[in-house]
DNA sequence: TTATTAGTGGAAACCATTATCAATTACTGT
DNA sequence: ACAGTAATTGATAATGGTTTCCACTAATAA
């Protein structure tokens, strides 16, 4: 086994950032979680976690914005009232995809399909867009509306 | 001159919504406004414009929600925490874009370059979605973030 | 015109997020 | 290991965009 180091751990370091056990577990819950958890649902998971020492809401949003800021973490809103966070890369790398919105029950939807013809787009789009309008752009954000089978 | 109706007041009607003052001239705003106004914004506009009658702040998130519902308003979250609105189609006719996000100064550039190329990809990309995920998609959501020049 | 229903808007409530600030904790150099 | 120092935390209070309430008004139907 090779020193095969958390890849966020990196990132935090060079900002001059402290590897606290609040944002350790709020990033781990990032990890093990398959949706996109708002910061109530954060701070619930980590209650439930850590019966003793609860790790206040503050701190969640605050870290949240500090992991917006440094990269590894993106940012959502679907329209339900609340910003919801996803990890940008899988624990062990990457694993883009894009969100598809039921605006019915506001279920969401992970698709990776098309990706690559996406991003091929996206890409030369996003050159051609930093080059006319002399932006340096770091994030894109696709999503598609619509409504599923169950509430058509 | 044939009868040119306002595009929205058929989708209005045959929702079974009357037409009244407040509403109509919430689309005015929307029509003559060249950027992505908020409720307040439009709010205020409104108070400049019938100095008299005030047209409530109520009204306006209420009538909003409606159009947006008719698909005749899209509603746009850029991360500075108020949620914006702008027409689905100009006054007369189709003026598909979408946007470009400093994350710095918040502005945001409408860019309508590229417009062609993504439509055919999003178009692909949103029927290939609906045939897998059994969805019906109404609208997509395309923007990229990044700095401005001044923000660099 | 009257009856009926849809729409309005001021005030109060709501609730996600942010600011405050005293107490705590992680890192640095010794 | 230890103390010094600056970053971090978290309970509480404040903020502010959006919704709810509800009595009043305006539009359509009979």
């Amino acid at each position: 086994m090779g020193s095969k180091k958390k890849w966020w751990q990196g990132k935090m370091k060079k900002a001059g950032l402290r590897l606290t056990a609040p944002r350790l577990s709020i990033i781990d819950v990032l990890i093990h979680s398959d949706d996109h958890p708002s910061a109530e649902e954060i701070y619930l998971a980590l209650r439930r976690q850590y019966k003793k020492h609860t790790i206040g809401l503050t701190t969640i949003y605050r870290t949240l914005d500090i992991l917006v800021q440094l990269g590894i973490v993106y940012k959502f809103d679907f329209g339900d009232g609340r910003t919801r966070y996803e990890l940008s890369e899988g624990p062990n790398g990457f694993h883009h995809h894009h969100h598809l919105v039921c605006n019915g029950c506001g279920h969401i939807v992970d698709y990776t399909d098309f990706i690559d013809e996406e991003k091929e787009l996206l890409d030369r789009t996003e050159k051609g867009l930093a080059k006319k309008y002399n932006f340096s752009i770091h994030h894109h954000l696709i999503q598609f509306y619509g409504l599923c089978e169950h509430c058509r």
